[in-house]
DNA sequence: CTGAAAGCGCTTACAG
DNA sequence: CTGAAAGCGCTTACAG
């Protein structure tokens, strides 16, 4: 059913359905309640094409995915959030997939050109990203998940990436450790940089050298973690602890400590950095790992608020500032990093 | 930049800018050249909301998913197939979030009547599932991910969660096994039912009755996998062997398995059948999981067509039938059902 | 407080 | 092979 057809069973004009529906002021509340009743009755709903049409707003925020490879378990805790805040909007979310990041900048213009969003939201920012300029030059409203160097009066959000793992490592610092191995996510992602400066920071901290042998790079998986750890054991001084950046590359660690016969809790100590999966949690895993938490679910919500309000029109500064300060003193009451309790001492 | 406005840069009419664009057949060769190009050195697109009010079809397809306890990390398995497809035709997928049954059906509601997208994807069918009849009703274009017993006419695809579960089943019955433990989906799902329906026939084939204890229902986590097993282990003639209908319960499997003192792979057998992810595979869990395999992201991927081919306006009856059968052949050629290599035998 | 009509940016019969 | 114009279903100045 269309407005014409619902406007003429109530014996009114497109106008006043219209304004009533959308919560015009103008219209007498009589008039409004017999209108919003019908339109439950009838299950009358505005077209969004038309609507999009005709005030140049759809109802939908868009986020682009590269490839398989960034559809992990992150990303669905993530998109958790985000729909549970944007549903009491009715805002929807635009899913598109691309699999290089030159195909993403396309993606993105073809979004601003095809007007299907309202705004999108950037994840994974490298150092110096070119999708900030591009979003910027294509006037296409945008929310960042994580911090980045760019310059340009947009809304962000991130966790403290440098201050959880300096005080993971000062943790294990602490326990004795002074050989630490770390397995950090690609370099030129912005969160990695941030997590390498902190383990330095924490190294230097005690006046420890950082050995460049003791840091690797990878995608969060467990054939990475089982990899790189593979690496770190056949150092000649291999590390007595490891610093893992997610529970993934975690239990590739685990699995190559246990492969080269030694044991987690006894000879090595393992801390992970990670989300709070509701399917699962590292007290399960065997043996129990240590963790440091950030609930990416959370930031969902967050993000959808600060998209939300994007969206109304304010001034994303606004965002941005709020995103920074919240979500930052959150960390400081602790939320975010939890008692490592279960680390190992250097024996 | 808007057609009329990119055709007068071309001294072309809007006519036939649209239809150079549209790829109709009347357009002279050399100005349909000339449209591509320029095309794409303004990065003129047509507005998605006027071809949406013009013709009929947005370019996107629906995905409802109820609650946070849906996203988990086969979701982004099969969105990350589902994408990998759908981008090769520029369709999107836009993504509602729901936080009840009956939210979901007034989800399917809204996307009817405001139009948002040409098809929708329903997954994780009930026993008698009501969504079936409504989307008939409200004539809202549909691809069921697994199997009803709805009759209608509409494309569907699934796995035979049967036969993986009678085949699993029956393995560790050669193994010597005769009491098996099997930690099911929730009870009115129909792959649970089917699975449970698999479980039973594989016990019947050797004469075996079902013990209604040794068979648990739950979401697939590990919480879930960690409390029926623990109620497995109480019985007075335990299990000796474990069918783990996803790999998160057979972690939490597991756990409570360590905590009773008894060891997997020794004292007690286990199976899981999942799907595969790829930032973490059984092989690497401790102790090795034995695994029954389903591609999940392959299901996201052929899904994708399937619903691209509806959008085309092809009958879906073709696509259930071509579901049906491509599907189950590459089950019976034995991509889905891996060798149990490492069921343990009873002792 | 209500309504007639222009306009949003496309597609597509219809006419040439 | 090309174009002028109606129509898709809304919103919103403008007029009353």
């Amino acid at each position: 059913m269309n407005l014409k057809e619902f406007a003429s069973k109530l014996a009114l004009s497109q106008t006043t359905v219209s304004r009533a529906l959308s919560g015009y002021p103008e219209v007498k509340q009589a008039t409004r309640e017999r209108v919003l009743k019908a339109a439950l009755e009838y299950g009358y709903r505005p077209n969004t094409s038309a609507l999009g049409l005709a005030t140049g707003r759809v109802g939908a925020i868009g986020i682009v995915f590269r490839g398989g490879g960034q559809f992990g378990p992150h990303t669905s805790e993530f998109m958790g959030g985000l729909g549970s805040r944007l549903q009491q909007d009715e805002v929807d979310i635009l899913v598109s997939t691309v699999d290089s990041r030159e195909a993403e900048l396309n993606a993105y213009r073809r979004l601003a050109a095809s007007k299907r969003v309202d705004a999108v939201i950037l994840h994974s920012p490298f150092v110096d990203d070119p999708r900030i300029a591009l979003l910027t030059t294509l006037r296409l409203p945008f929310i960042v998940h994580g911090r980045t160097e760019a310059k340009g009066d947009f809304g962000w959000l991130d966790i403290d990436n440098f201050d959880a793992i300096r005080q993971a490592t000062s943790h294990l610092l602490d326990l004795g450790h002074r050989r630490i191995a770390f397995l950090n996510g690609h370099r030129g992602q912005v969160f990695a940089e941030h997590r390498q400066d902190g383990y330095r920071a924490a190294l230097q901290e005690r006046g420890i050298a950082l050995d460049p042998e003791l840091s690797g790079n990878g995608d969060f998986t467990d054939e990475m973690g089982f990899r790189l750890m593979q690496g770190f054991l056949k150092l000649e001084k291999r590390p007595t602890a490891v610093l893992a950046g997610s529970m993934m590359s975690a239990l590739g660690a685990m699995r190559a400590i246990r492969v080269a016969g030694i044991k987690v809790g006894e000879d090595i100590s393992l801390i992970a950095h990670d989300d709070v999966f509701p399917y699962i949690s590292p007290e399960n895993l065997v043996p129990t790992l240590s963790t440091t938490r950030s609930s990416i679910r959370a930031a969902g919500a967050r993000i959808g608020e600060m998209v939300l309000d994007l969206c109304r029109g304010h001034r994303p500064s606004t965002c941005a500032r709020s995103g920074r300060w919240n979500w930052s003193s959150a960390i400081r009451r602790g939320r975010s990093v939890r008692p490592l309790a279960r680390a190992v001492p250097f024996p």
